[in-house]
DNA sequence: CGAAACGCTGCAAACGTTTGCAGACTGTAG
DNA sequence: CTACAGTCTGCAAACGTTTGCAGCGTTTCG
């Protein structure tokens, strides 16, 4: 009932080894037979039997994909990318979701790396000592997140960071808060690294952090009433989620953004244009990263590169909504 | 390099068929053998190579998850939900996105069948001929739509319409407009028919029909005018996005949510409590949905169940939020 | 005490494919 | 006509695992 590559031999009077040839290294065989073989071969309805191939090349013709939560968008993104590239280059996609767990992840991943030939670690939440004894024994490529020794893609976040300062301060802002994301966040530390950096290098700046909230709507909330009393007269949230809390809450408070008070998100995650007012957020081109990773992966995989291929850093770039304003001229006065 | 059952094998001083039995069918070997091999088993890090294991048994430990676009979250969350069931079943999971595209669909299912055990097809766009094309060959689960024959799971739409419907006459609207989504969308018909259906068992209420939107935000950015034009008092939209866009452009349009008209939504997507007013609708318990999916599946897979399994159909609920409101006295008395 | 039954283990075949090697054939040159 | 190169094809081994079958030792029962 399924077809396999001898009844292809059969059918075509050669023997299986033409066969297998006439499809995978068609130069290798005569004009006439591969033309034959491969017709037969396709109106017979055959498809190599991948387990088989594998357990002969070692190879498994798949990769597979790690993220904390697929429900998130901004994974979503990523895994669209992800997939749609690994598809082109012929590679099925193994999908794994680790529920945030530093501990699940490992586990996953452990099991994960026996059955493909390299594997994409989304935004990993376990410890360098563990990413990097799975890197020793697999084709591992890092997204979000650097290692020494591991191929890694990462966004600009601190040029994103820069940009939205210079955004702010152009508005006429030198009260800047940051509603600081998760402390395990590599991206949160790089944002808040160059957000202080830019400030004390602009001597009129005042950065306030304020502590870490959440990454999600919630977060906002709480964030929210410290940003105001803390006198600043901008906010930089970790995520676009964070500031959606925070335009939330501080609508409640009767404060009106950006009339009273401007709020910038990260991310650009589509519901950024649901809020209102639309936010003013930094865009993460996340289905480039997808792609970049599957081609970052293959390069390892296949050999491709020789040396050792360090962090590939991706573009980001601000979008400016309508989130952000100009400075009141009553808060400029009393600031 | 590869720990492999003869390691263990020759470690443990026994032949390969009892490390095999001993970790596969513990129950066939003595004991202290078994306690032996699995422990040198798991300290050597063995771990089964699953293409040779699916090679003899013609099982290959995954299932194909076939959805149309990645980045939507309701697909997220189904994905989330599928994942999680299937790795506690000891299934890894292929993951596809087709873009959309019926021709992309058929292309990507077929090529996944041979290397998985069975498929569970998302919202599929093909034909009903090409989907049952694929399920005569293959184990297949319809998620989000029906065929004679296949197994299906999907969500009471017809529940969730009615339950709008009775929540919005309770509140004295007596004209009512539906925002449709696409005509090819089997959950924009059945939550048609339920509306209309309802609508004319009550014969004070009217149900206008407003044609056919894209199921995204700007899809409800169009519906707003033809939604005011058409003097309902209330609009349901075909889903959380569509509502999401209605509402943006009713405020453009001066008109106030739910003072003025009162909006609803589908799906209970996580933006709908980020928009303002937050979103009444109707929570479709997505995770839940993935879940049984797999359920589904390897009840079909492993012939667990003898009779064909026809539609199960999971209960949606009624989410009220600030979208909607009572009926104004003043528009009550000019309808 | 002998035979049957049982529990445990090992042998070896099989799964479907790729690939190194060698053989068969054709054509060309000496 | 022989030798040789070159092109194409087939043979057979190998990949790592599962599993039917048989063998072995021990126990149980008559």
């Amino acid at each position: 009932m399924v077809v396999t590559i001898r009844d292809v031999a059969r059918a075509t009077g050669v023997s299986i080894s033409t066969v297998s040839r006439a499809l995978a290294n068609p130069e290798q065989v005569a004009e006439a037979t591969r033309v034959h073989v491969q017709e037969t071969a396709r109106t017979m309805g055959y498809r190599p039997n991948r387990a088989a191939r594998g357990l002969v090349t070692g190879r498994t013709g798949s990769i597979g994909l790690v993220v904390p939560d697929l429900e998130n968008p901004f994974f979503g993104s990523i895994c669209k990318g992800v997939q749609a590239r690994a598809r082109a280059a012929g590679y099925a996609v193994f999908i794994a979701d680790t529920d945030e767990d530093p501990l699940l992840e490992d586990e996953v991943v452990r099991g994960l790396t026996k059955q493909v030939d390299g594997v994409i670690l989304c935004s990993p939440r376990g410890s360098d000592e563990a990413v990097g004894r799975v890197a020793e024994d697999s084709s591992l490529v890092l997204v979000n997140r650097t290692l020494a020794g591991v191929p890694s893609i990462t966004f600009d976040n601190g040029g994103g960071a820069r940009a939205v300062m210079r955004h702010l301060v152009a508005l006429g802002h030198r009260t800047i808060a940051y509603a600081a994301g998760p402390i395990t966040s590599w991206s949160n530390r790089e944002r808040d690294t160059a957000l202080r950096d830019f400030a004390e290098q602009s001597n009129d700046v005042e950065l306030i952090e304020l502590g870490s909230f959440p990454p999600v709507f919630s977060g906002g909330t709480q964030a929210a009433d410290l940003a105001l009393a803390s006198g600043a007269t901008a906010i930089v949230a970790f995520n676009d989620l964070v500031a959606a809390g925070l335009v939330d809450r501080l609508r409640h408070r009767g404060i009106t953004v950006p009339t009273d008070i401007s709020v910038t998100g990260f991310d650009n995650v589509p519901m950024s244009t649901l809020v209102w007012p639309n936010l003013t957020t930094v865009d993460f081109p996340r289905i480039q990263m997808g792609r970049a990773s599957v081609d970052a992966l293959l390069d390892t995989v296949l050999g491709r590169r020789k040396e050792p291929r360090p962090n590939l850093e991706i573009p980001v770039e601000l979008v400016v909504r309508q989130s952000t304003g100009v400075l009141p001229a009553s808060r400029a006065a009393s600031a």
